[in-house]
Order: structure tokens, then C-alpha cells, then sequence
DNA sequence: CTTGAATATTAAACATTGTTTAATTATGCT
DNA sequence: AGCATAATTAAACAATGTTTAATATTCAAG
């Protein structure tokens, strides 16, 4: 085998990884191509389609990556606090924060579009549901009791919620900044929602 | 002035966004193409860029009909029912009906991002503002006696989580339809966020 | 009715995309 | 040393958005 500098096929792999977070970070990710990525790298695309099956495999890695960071974050959240209703009050401030303080990485995780027959591999998925495995678990906390099905159902209803506040904030489709502040929608929600919720399972 | 078939600019623009409506609706977002839908009108890009700025501006002009397909529907379901509860209810019913029943207009409109710069048009955002303005008078149905900045607060709280919802579940990453249907987690938000929510305002 | 100016329309070009191909170059093994 | 293997590249392909110069058509003036 011929390696020009002594790059394993997985340190090419972590390059281009890096180098497609950088252009997203830098241009978004409208700016990624495959030219560039490689020319980043000091390789041919060519080099590229060896280490990946085509452009959208590079970007899910990339945006794995971003997932992964976010993940670390929320948990980190998570664990800051006992009071499991503070405490999905400090999850959904760190979802907000991370994409805001991320904002084109995380917006190339969830504008990135697949082409239709593609199917995200489990690598990926995986993260997804640590996410909201996290989430359930923090649900459980405020109403140990119910069963399975209903913490799911709230679980999804509620970062569904979260998640659409964060999407609309941070495309500035919601400019609502001058009636409140997306941390206060935010709480709202959370607040109202797991409120009402919770008192419902001990009626 | 040369016209080869009669067709004035306006005619152009009608038959070219209708072109691009068909697309969306067969092959998704991805389909259109400026030639693609030039030969569907029987014209040259060329044409089609003396009547359209640029691609943006002619999917925008799509994105605008489904908007106003949608304002309608929306605008029926919330003059179907008296009680402000209930028009909230069947608001969001009809709002993920009509993200089901025309899924890649709806996902058009949500998932296509105008280049960095781009300033959204304002006959664009009327339309988004009319939507807002529908959900802001049904929460306001909910609590009269609230500020008009408390109204604001919650409908763009209430609505970016029906929104998610819907993004969710239309992007398939919601994957939860055997725990429960997009539907009853509509229902649980809206019900549990705006129970909490008005009975706040009262004590 | 003809001629000329204005403009709609087209064909062709350009740069840039993703992806594939054959050719080249470097490596490890026999 | 030389051969097989595999990494790397250069070049090509088709398709994208957009612009250009050329062509064709219409309208208005003479």
C-alpha cells in the first residue's frame, strides 16, 4: 500500500471529520464540498471517496461529533442538580445554550437532509437516543410511578417542544426577542407542561 | 417586447411556480432545478431568471402558496369551534394534518435556507406573521385578561412546540408511533401547557 | 407598410457541485 | 530486484445556478 504521509486510513477519516467541522463552523454547512474538504486536508477528493462512501457520509460523522459534544453537555447538566423538576429546567437551558453557542453546527445537524432511501446508520441513531434516553430518565424523576409508555409520551411531547423553540430561535423565525427571551419560552414550556403533566399521574 | 406564446411575465411567474409546486409535491425540495423547471414550462432558464431573481425567489413564491393553503385550513379549523380550549386543540390538529397530507410542500417550506444575506421578503413574512396572529388570538380566547405580551409569550411557546412536534414526526426522528401517535402528543401539549399556563394567571 | 428600436427568448458558456474512471505512484512481500 | 497490491491523483462526467452574447419577435414611428 502507498500512503503519501503516513496516514492511516482512520487518521484521514479524523481529518476530514475536522476539516468539515471547521467549514461548517466557519461557512456552514452550505459551504462543505468535497473539494474542499480535501484541499483542507492536502489530499485528492479522490483520497476522500476512500474514506468515505460520498458526501453525506462525511457530514453524518461530522454532525455525530457535534451530537456527541452536545450530549457530553446535557449530561453534565443533568447531573447539576437533584431536583428533578430544576432539573430538566438546566437540560433544556443547555440544549438552548449549546445551540446557540454552536449555532451552525448544530444547525447542520438538523437541516442536514438525507437523500430519500438513505438510512441513517446505527452509529448515528445511536446518539439520538442517548439523547433521549436522557431526557426519559430525567422525566422518570418527576413521576417515578407512571408507567413506561406514559414517560415516553412525555418525554418526546416535552424535547419535541424544546426542541421546536430552539429550531425557530435560532433560524430567526421566532424573533419574539423583544416580548421574551427563547430561555423564558423556554421555561414556559417546561414548567407548565411538566406541571400540569405530573399532576395529572397523581390525581 | 417579444412573446412567443402570449404569456405575460405575470403568466410566467404563475405557470413557473406551479411548475415548482408539482415538483416539490413528486421529488421533495431536492427535485427543482431551475432547467427542470423551465422545460416544464416549456421555456430556457434564461426566461425563467427574467422573471425570478434567483432559485430562492421562485421556491420562496412556492413556499408562500403552501403557506396561504395552510393559513386557510388553519383559519377553518379555528372558526370550527367556540370553545377556546377546543379551537386550540383542533388548531394543532389541523396543523399536523395538513404537515401529513402534504409533507414535502410543508417540509419545502421549513426545510429550504436562504443563503447567508438573504433577507426574507415581507410579503413572505406576513405570512408567517398572519399564522402567529391566528395562534396569538386563540390563546388569547384562553386568558383575555392576560397582557398582550403574556399572549405573545405563549403562543410562539405553544406553537414552536407544536412545531416540533410535527418536524419531529414528519422527519421520521420522532419514531414513536408505536408508544403514541403524533397526534396524542399534539394533544398532551397543548392541553397540559395551556391547563397550567391559564390557571397561573388566575390565582 | 417598412424600418428601427426595444425586449423577450434562446443557446451557449462559466464556475461549482458530487462521483467515477483510468492512470500513476508508492509500498510491502517474495 | 521485481512484482503485485493498493493508495493517490488527474481527468472526466453529468448536473447544478447564473450570466453572456446573439437571435427573434413585437411595437411604434415614419
Amino acid at each position: 500500500m502507498a500512503r503519501r504521509n503516513d496516514h492511516t486510513r482512520e487518521e484521514l477519516q479524523s481529518m476530514a471529520i475536522d476539516a468539515t467541522r471547521s467549514i461548517i463552523a466557519r461557512e456552514g454547512i452550505e459551504g462543505v464540498s468535497a473539494r474542499k474538504v480535501a484541499q483542507d486536508i492536502g489530499y485528492t477528493v479522490g483520497t476522500l471517496y476512500q474514506a468515505f462512501e460520498n458526501i453525506h457520509d462525511l457530514v453524518l460523522h461530522a454532525n455525530a461529533f457535534t451530537l456527541s459534544e452536545m450530549l457530553g453537555e446535557l449530561e453534565m447538566a443533568y447531573m447539576g442538580s437533584r431536583d428533578p423538576l430544576q432539573r430538566m429546567v438546566r437540560l433544556a437551558d443547555a440544549y438552548l445554550q449549546f445551540a446557540n453557542s454552536h449555532q451552525a453546527q448544530w444547525a447542520a445537524v438538523f437541516r442536514h437532509s438525507l437523500p430519500k432511501g438513505y438510512v441513517v446508520p446505527d452509529w448515528y441513531q445511536a446518539r439520538i437516543d442517548a439523547l433521549f434516553a436522557l431526557v426519559e430518565n430525567g422525566v422518570r424523576g418527576l413521576a417515578p410511578k407512571r408507567n413506561r409508555q406514559a414517560i415516553q409520551g412525555a418525554a418526546r411531547t416535552l424535547w419535541s417542544g424544546v426542541h421546536g423553540i430552539c429550531i425557530l430561535h435560532t433560524g430567526d423565525k421566532l424573533y419574539s426577542d423583544h416580548i421574551a427571551s427563547p430561555r423564558s419560552l423556554l421555561h414556559s414550556l417546561v414548567k407548565h407542561y411538566l406541571h400540569s403533566w405530573a399532576s395529572e399521574g397523581k390525581r
